[in-house]
DNA sequence: GTACTGGATTTAGACGATTCAATTCGTGGT
DNA sequence: ACCACGAATTGAATCGTCTAAATCCAGTAC
């Protein structure tokens, strides 16, 4: 009934536990004629290796967590991608697991795979200063930081979201728009934070733009549609014409409250997203977004990972900084 | 460096392992001065338990495997939302994996599942009827279909697809539709051919109903973006002038392609969809779609598989099945 | 002073796989 | 016929935690 060990394997192949071991590890030092036997016996049993067994003895996992802010956000779902096609090249498994930008759950989950001593963690975490981190690494699990930039003695993968800030700013105000919105939230998030500083600087450099921020707690579609039902209400005279989102699931809800409210886009309200996802180009009206190359930020993530994990002692932490790109579409481009 | 192990943590507190052990699993039968001594102990140095070695001696793990087909589809996170919050009551944890309706990937996540010894796999499977899964059983680990009715010997929480499919039909044809269009797939999974079923029995019952069936491999918003674009592309005269879609995604997809090609919804198509996720209430022309009650769908599944673990020997396998509703809204109401 | 009680603590195996030093065995060389 | 060598296999220790049984000890009753 219950799953059979090595040990009946050996029983029943007639070895001891030390060849069928070797069978599983270094097959090329056991005879041809004992292999088979072995393999016979394992296959007959229906043995399955007890990875709870491998890793208390080998001290250290084969596995890796991914704890990302919504696993419903196609933009997570390529970083976790990203990740596990690296993963799978070094035999290991990744474990997602989905915040919801809750840090009570994310301390959570990071209580669980601390336990689990996984090889190490990927993270884009809610607080990015949370001393959490860097408590569990000098405890000795790996950290890398994923769409967010450390500073000290991390390793972190992230996009210059500054930079997206700036694109999507010059973008709408050589369109020549001079009241806009940003939204996004909560402000405590870097990414936020900096995206709002980069479109903010670019306000500030080119003069009388009137730039206004509406901050929410979750970045999804509900919470889109809500600010942008809001916005549609206000009069014409006094609405912004051009809304900068940060993130594509909260474009997306605005851009269906404008639908809605029957505001034309981009005549009446132009709509730049962040992430472009495969949503954003798919769109009713498709979307402008400042893409980020995910898969890629996952893939660069589990490789810092597996980096520091090999290396271990002499591995230099390193800070990966990717450049964000402007697709424009039909939402924030009057000439199409 | 190394984490410390319990033996530290008793030597710095300057008792035996056991009592450590004592204070983490049963603190009451611990002298109060000693348990603080122990504690303070397991502060200072940073102590944190080694789930595997637990594990081992345990026998059982404390994770649950939950696979589901497509984890950027809302339908799954609520079930995953479900599932993990009464796993969180039972002191289990749920390992997330995404098997992107690929038999291949789905095969590699089981066999990391068992090997982990996870206490049981909650799974959405490709194929229902796959062997393995019933191997997995004999050899002792639990599993509960989910989305998917079980046969024989294993535990299922499902909606019944049949009657959703004839709730869309019913109500497309009460509508006065003659030609209508049904697109899914791959029409091997039993969801999909289920719903196709029961529309196909409304059709049929209903007489004169020109239904056409067109095929997908994968589920998701490009393809049923794809799909629109071919049946716009059709003259008028021989286009259905109704879709009936077997998820969220698809319809949401095909609403965008009918909404590009300037078709008018619903007065020249009419469009139903399948799991009313949180983008269905939201899209651009609010989408009616055939609703299931994805998170106690998970929630459901768990309490199968915990009632299994812990009754374990005098269990019972049990098919829950759940009533599906129609939720109609503009995509297929004239009378808005 | 002895015997007993009951609470507090320790001790001594497991659990299953891995690894490495030790052993066995067959073969070829001398 | 004997030794040496290498290939094949074994045996035992180990990883960290849990638990049942054993031990210890202070206090109480007689």
């Amino acid at each position: 009934m219950a799953t059979p060990s090595i040990k009946e394997v050996a029983h029943r192949a007639g070895v001891s536990v030390g060849t069928v071991s070797n069978v599983l590890n270094r097959p090329w030092i056991v005879a041809p004629a004992t292999r088979q036997r072995v393999q016979d016996s394992i296959r007959a049993l229906g043995f399955v290796r007890n990875e709870a067994a491998r890793h208390l003895r080998a001290g250290k996992s084969r596995t890796v967590g991914l704890i990302v802010l919504d696993v419903a956000n196609p933009f997570f779902t390529d970083i976790a991608e990203g990740a596990e096609s690296l993963a799978y090249e070094h035999d290991t498994v990744v474990m997602l697991c989905n915040s919801k930008t809750d840090p009570v759950r994310e301390g959570h989950h990071l209580d669980q795979l601390e336990q689990q001593r996984v090889l190490g963690i990927l993270i884009t975490p809610f607080d990015s200063n949370d001393p959490r981190l860097t408590a569990m690494v000098s405890r000795g699990t790996p950290v890398v930081l994923v769409d967010r930039a450390a500073d000290r003695g991390l390793c972190s993968v992230s996009v210059d979201d500054q930079l997206g800030g700036r694109l999507a700013g010059n973008h709408l105000i050589e369109a020549g728009h001079r009241r806009i919105a940003f939204i996004g939230g909560p402000f405590t998030m870097q990414q936020v934070s900096d995206r709002m500083a980069g479109i903010t600087a670019t306000a500030e450099e080119a003069g009388g733009v009137d730039l206004q921020y509406y901050e929410v707690d979750v970045m999804g579609v509900i919470e889109g549609r809500k600010i942008g039902e809001q916005l549609a209400a206000l009069p014409a005279r006094s609405r912004p014409t051009a809304a900068f989102l940060a993130n594509d699931l909260l474009a997306l809800g605005f851009l269906q409250a404008m639908s809605v409210a029957g505001l034309r886009v981009p005549r009446d309200m132009a709509i730049v997203g962040y992430d472009d996802i495969d949503f954003a180009r798919a769109a009713a009206v498709p979307l402008s977004s400042v893409r980020q190359p995910a898969e890629l930020l996952g893939r660069s993530a589990m490789e810092l990972l597996q980096e520091e994990v090999q290396a271990a002692d002499q591995h230099r932490h390193r800070q990966v900084i990717f450049q964000p790109d402007l697709i424009i579409r039909e939402s924030s481009d009057y000439t199409r």
